[in-house]
RNA sequence: GCCGCGUUCGUCUAGCCUGGCCUAGGACACUGCUCUUUCAAGGCAGCGACACGGGUUCAAAUCCCGUACGCGGUACCA
């Protein structure tokens, strides 16, 4: 059985990157038949944030990524929150306590910080509290039983530390990059239980990953260099260690980790809250973030939730960092959006509306307006923003487009006007209004632009635009004309 | 510094495991053309990469070694 899990800290706002490995670890699941858990790292209570676990969840919930068990989905292995699981791993410290694994260490943060300063006085660069080290501090290794003993029952503060052997190899395999192996003496004696109680990641993770039968860790590759800790936690815990694959990390655009910072200086917004917020499409983002690391092994590049779920495997995942490319990711929401009936657009679209005041407008009219709009706009937002002369009048024409309004303009759109008055308002339809145009033309002798370019000016204010008559024909003859009269006032 | 991981067009990638089919394929971006009532979209074309140096081999993007560069880690943070 396939058991996976993403277990992001709620220290804030779900970010991109850990969309990501969310959805990694969604489709390996799914594509198994699996399990996908949400289990919240709740260790570190300093850094919890409000709010950031309904964040979470709200936005794996928008991105489609919706899991089977987690805070709110008991299943059978809870509780999800590490901080209600504190009980739980005192057992397992005392186990490696007992069979010499892990110690008691008494040392103060000041007294650890005096230790690195001297031994980096003496010349080394990285100092560790490691097998070396520890010889010379307080703790249980080297202090008389009774004291120690002592000491635990005056309630003093430790901490308890992993015993990391001095000389051995630890080797494992990750199923991105193949056999990884790391000497011993370059680990330190990791903290495991902190002085407030709470265990620290290191050890909770690996508890609560064999107690939760998690059969794959499917993580980012800034943990490949603490593996090798959690693997001697299992080994001395006596405990089967699930599978690993370690992710390429998504990099900004001018290097490095994308985090917060970077996405910001950058422009690129980082937390998945905001291109909900933008309005992005969720199969767009998700599509493009699956092949940012990841890719089917053909040409094909859009794929559906449901053909990355097929599709999905964890040998095909890329080792190497992948740069997030924003114009990548509109072009993504851009095939998404012209897929979409204008039904599905609806209500989003409506909303939109109202921001800009025009809350009065019918179902049936906005229905008439998003196909025009949905195939030229990146995003939804741009329907109305880009569309606001089917609301209003336009206050102004564009610079540019007033420099379409040619010196024979005058006279085409005149006659223009004679003939679409002579149409009634039920035929006055898109087919009616360009014959109109096409009579012109042929009458005149002048190209389509001549006549079509200062209507477009007219009825939209722009120099640019949809399809130009269904659009006059969606603002109805009425509408329409008094716009074309008032710009030949203007213009003329 | 040390440890680990990585390196194919500007970017995401296919190809690498199982050397020859690679004159290295696709996508985004960019440029041009085309279509067109405009701007887009679409269609077509162009630009553009195997980090470097050694091996191994009849043959290397593909296997081996080294160098350079990049990234990650080096906490009582995750």
């Amino acid at each position: 059985m396939v058991r996976v899990r993403f277990a992001p800290s709620p220290t804030g706002k779900l970010h991109i990157g850990g969309l990501r490995t969310a959805l990694y670890n969604f489709l390996y699941a799914r594509h198994h038949d699996g399990d996908f858990i949400l289990r919240i790292e709740d260790t570190d209570q300093t850094r919890k944030k409000e709010g950031a676990v309904q964040d979470i969840i709200d936005a794996l919930h928008w991105a489609g990524l919706d899991f089977d068990e987690g805070p709110g989905k008991e299943g059978d292995v809870g509780p999800y929150y590490q901080s209600e699981r504190k009980d739980l791993y005192k057992k397992y410290v005392d186990q490696l306590i007992e069979q010499d694994h892990a110690y008691y260490a008494f040392d103060t943060s000041e007294e650890i910080d005096q230790m690195r300063e001297r031994l980096k006085k003496s010349g080394n660069p990285s100092p560790k509290y490691d097998s070396i080290t520890r010889q010379s501090m307080k703790n249980s290794l080297t202090m008389p039983q009774d004291e120690v003993e002592r000491k635990l029952e005056n309630g003093d503060e430790y901490v308890v530390r992993l015993k990391v052997p001095r000389r051995e190899t630890i080797r494992f395999e990750d199923e991105v990059r193949g056999y990884v192996s790391f000497e011993s003496k370059g680990l330190d004696d990791q903290v495991l239980l902190k002085s407030d109680g709470m265990p620290t990641y290191h050890l909770a993770n690996v508890v609560d990953d064999h107690l939760m039968n998690i059969s794959h860790v499917i993580r980012g590759e800034e943990w490949l260099s603490s593996t090798p800790k959690h693997m001697l936690l299992y080994e001395y815990l006596g405990w089967e260690p699930p599978v690993m694959a370690h992710l390429p990390l998504i990099m900004s655009p001018s290097g490095g980790k994308l985090s917060k910072r970077k996405a910001e200086q950058e422009g690129i917004p980082i937390n998945t809250v905001d291109y909900r917020e933008l309005d992005y499409e969720p199969e767009a983002l998700i599509n493009f973030l699956a092949m940012l690391g990841w890719s089917p092994g053909d040409d094909r590049e859009i794929l559906s939730l449901d053909e990355l779920t097929e599709e999905f495997s964890l040998e095909r995942i890329n080792k190497s960092g992948a740069v997030f490319n924003y114009k990548k990711l509109n072009w993504y929401n851009e095939q998404y959006m012209k897929e979409k009936s204008p039904e599905a657009l609806l209500d989003r679209v409506r909303e939109d509306a109202a921001e800009f005041g025009f809350d009065e407008v019918s179902d049936d009219y906005l229905l008439q307006i998003i196909p025009l709009m949905q195939e030229r706009a990146t995003r939804v937002p741009e329907i109305i923003e880009e569309g606001r002369f089917f609301f209003e009048e336009p206050e102004e024409y564009d610079e540019q487009a007033i420099k379409k309004w040619k010196d024979d303009s005058d006279e085409l759109v005149k006659r223009f006007l004679e003939k679409v008055e002579q149409i009634s308002e039920t035929e006055f339809e898109a087919a009616n209004i360009k014959q109109a145009v096409k009579e012109i033309t042929d009458e005149k002798g002048v190209g389509f632009g001549k006549v079509a370019m200062p209507l477009r000016v007219a009825v939209t204010g722009q120099g640019y635009g949809p399809d130009l008559f269904p659009t006059i024909e969606v603002l109805g003859k009425e509408t329409a004309l008094d716009r074309i009269r008032r710009a030949l006032q203007e213009l003329g």
